[in-house]
RNA sequence: CGCGGAGUAGAGCAGUUGGCAGCUCGUCGGGCUCAUAACCCGGAGGUCGUAGGUUCAAGUCCUACCUCCGCAACCA
């Protein structure tokens, strides 16, 4: 029979910025999964890459003083980067896919084409914020101070061609796909999808999927002042690694549909409902599942470069070890939801799984056969009714294991496995072999605890080995098995090892960590590396157009004193001031700055306001004004101080 | 009334179709000495967010409310 495929795929991932632990989770599970399949004898296809085009990545390198190309080598290419990273981390993808390459970029013209010829792209007008002088769009939600986030001048609204990709043809094939399948994991985000995306008001939207406001992306061929806007282009690298409109890559006959895609669940939406509808559309056979998996928290809140809060999974992998930190990620946290990570969670993790039970178990074990047998074991058949429980639990690993696998419950899988360590150690209890060893009638009894134990470790490390693949090597060297005894069948046979077997106690394979003084180092190690590399204090550029006195005098700055302020409910950066600002009547301002002030700090403070801008509503509150802060970035962290000014300034008096 | 998720022992979480409230860590007591001060057993600790309702029986089903978190919105 032939063997069965599995194609199995990573999102793209977007290098503006290094990696983070939370990219490293996702890779990590999907590299367990594709080694699982590898194991159980799949014809595995496992595919990673990144998406390198963007408006984003245009401006980091002009940041940078690079092209858009170059920059994104070296996040990629360069040391410490993706390719760098999924060595480090033991990924064992099959290729690598950049939106850069040659022969993906052809593809897409020619999709983009395809999808155009049929009449599901058209051409309309994206509607935003347009800054003239900078010639970009913008969303409402780039705005800075609803001004524009380069220059910081004023936005005006505007049109702008676009093509357009008629999702809302698709609609009620994908709400069918999403509702009457499991084509998206877990089940729980399809109401999400559905409720928000397509039964919404107005329905499922049409998609964007070209702009002529940056040219760092695949050019439209007929129509080249467009460039394809991200997701056409990202999501069909799926199937463009495969060789899809290109010669350069093959498996397209063989591996496509995907079986899984591994998402993020911030990607979910495009990944279970235009991607299908990109695919309907060009009468493609869809991928069998979509699995959105959680993200890594850190205090319950989510990781992001913006917050600081980031995860180095350099660090880590190169002071605990790559199998413990890939093993920490996918045994502690349920695969489909959120997991709130913390570095005295990993030790903890690492000392009680990893050395206390599983690294402990193989010791006693080797050190038992080695001290009682010289490291070989007798031949013997010494079975007692004690034996039962741990025999049964053995045997029956393999396929309970397989049932959470197959479900992709990466996390069940393991601790299936767990609690059949847990059940040996037990057994050595139960038995105590240090009591039979002193008898020497009871040679063959003891020989036959040890070979039980042995067959038992041996099963749980094949299963081990998608996860940790380094460490599951070492012990398998330590039991004697070779080959034969690492398979899948192997796995589901109590007793494959032979009599005679030579087994060698070594070095411990998971030493335990001293938590206190870990941590200890851990903090002082990530504090470094946040500040190292990065400017002390960077300014925003100088404006380059002057402006002219009048208008400048027309602004009317003012002494303003702080009656009262509250953080405003449902918001985590507004807070609402009620000032003084001498007229006799109270004035309310609204200001985004909860992020470096808190309420009562400010009460009774003389700040400076301009306050003849127009009223602008946010959040259902009227915001009269705005307060005047002076900003700038410290060791990269953006750093924001109100203007302060002497308290015996009277409210009201005017700025001139 | 924008959409969705969550509230269960000190912490982190499981609880399938309603049937005596569980797991891991921590804590307290005991056992063992093969092992990486590891392992094994036992105890304490919860009115399962609140208030109603259905039922012989509710963590589980229904209604209302409270709190938290995402998305969205907004961030003058």
């Amino acid at each position: 029979m032939d063997k069965k495929k599995f194609y199995i795929t990573t999102p793209i991932y977007y290098p503006s910025a290094k990696l983070h632990i939370g990219h490293a989770y996702c890779t990590v599970a999907t590299d367990a999964m594709a080694r699982y399949k590898r194991l159980t004898g799949c014809d595995v296809m496992f595919l990673t890459g990144t998406d390198e085009h963007g408006q984003k990545i245009e401006d980091k390198a002009r940041e940078a003083g690079v092209s858009p190309k170059e920059f994104v080598d070296r996040i990629v290419e360069g040391e410490h980067g993706v390719l760098d990273l999924w060595k480090l981390m033991n990924i064992s993808n099959d290729r690598f896919i950049r939106t850069t390459d040659d022969y993906h970029e052809k593809a897409i013209q020619r999709i983009f084409r395809h999808m155009y010829d049929k009449g599901d792209i058209y051409k309309g007008t994206y509607k935003g914020k347009y800054c003239k002088p900078c010639e970009s769009f913008w969303t409402e939600s780039q705005l800075v101070n609803g001004m524009c986030p380069d220059c910081g001048r004023e936005v005006v609204d505007a049109e702008e061609e676009a093509y357009f990709f008629r999702a809302s043809k698709y609609a009620s094939r994908v709400r069918d796909l999403l509702t009457g399948t499991d084509f998206l994991q877990p089940a729980s985000r399809v109401n999400e999808m559905v409720n928000n995306f397509i039964d919404c008001e107005g329905g499922l939207q049409d998609l964007c999927v070209s702009r002529t406001s940056f040219q760092w992306g695949v050019p439209v061929d007929f129509d080249p002042k467009h460039v394809v806007y991200v997701w056409v282009d990202a999501l069909f690298n799926y199937m463009t690694a495969l060789g899809y409109e290109n010669d350069e890559r093959d498996g397209l006959d063989r591996f496509w549909p995907a079986d899984v895609h591994f998402v993020g669940k911030e990607i979910v939406r495009f990944h279970a409902i235009y991607w299908p509808a990109f695919l309907m559309s060009l009468g493609l056979p869809l991928p069998k599942h979509v699995y959105g998996h959680g993200w890594l928290v850190i205090d319950g809140v989510r990781m992001a470069k913006s917050r600081g809060n980031v995860v180095d999974p350099y660090l880590l992998a190169e002071r605990f070890g790559v199998d413990a930190l890939r093993f920490f990620l996918l045994r502690t946290f349920p695969f489909g939801s959120d997991g709130n990570f913390s570095n005295e969670l990993l030790i903890n993790t690492i000392n009680v799984d990893l050395a206390n039970d599983l690294g402990n178990l193989v010791s006693r074990t080797t050190a038992m056969i080695e001290k009682y047998f010289g490291g070989t074991l007798p031949k013997t058949d010494a079975h007692e009714s004690v034996d039962d429980e741990l025999l049964t639990m053995a045997k029956a690993l393999r396929g309970r294991y397989e049932a959470q696998m197959e479900k992709y419950q990466l996390h069940l899988g393991l601790d299936e496995v767990f609690k059949v360590i847990a059940r040996a150690n037990k057994y050595i209890d139960e038995t105590a072999p240090w009591v039979l060893a002193k008898d020497e009638a009871k040679r063959g009894r003891l020989a036959a605890v040890l070979y039980n134990l042995l067959e038992t470790v041996r099963i749980c490390t094949v299963l081990l080995t998608p996860f940790m693949p380094e460490s599951c090597e070492k012990i398998f060297a330590q039991l004697g098995a070779d080959g034969d005894a690492r398979t899948w069948e192997s796995a589901g046979c109590f007793g494959t090892l032979p009599d005679g077997v030579t087994v060698t106690k070594g070095e411990a394979i998971f030493p335990r960590i001293d938590a206190q003084a870990e941590l200890a180092e851990l903090e002082k190690l990530e504090a470094a590396a946040k500040n190292a590399g990065k400017p002390a204090v960077e300014l925003e550029p100088y404006a380059a157009e002057s402006v002219d006195f009048d208008t400048f005098c027309r602004s009317d700055f003012r002494a303003v004193k702080v009656k009262a302020c509250e953080a405003v409910k449902k918001s985590d950066k507004l807070l609402r001031f009620t000032l003084d600002d001498g007229s006799g009547t109270d004035r309310q301002i609204l200001s985004g700055i909860h992020k470096f002030y808190e309420p009562e700090q400010l009460i009774g403070k003389t700040l400076l306001a301009i306050v003849n801008l127009p009223p602008r509503k946010m959040m259902g509150l009227e915001s009269c004004g705005m307060l005047i802060s002076a900003v700038h970035k410290e060791n990269g962290e953006e750093k924001l101080n109100l203007i302060m000014l002497d308290d015996k300034i009277p409210a009201g008096a005017k700025m001139c």
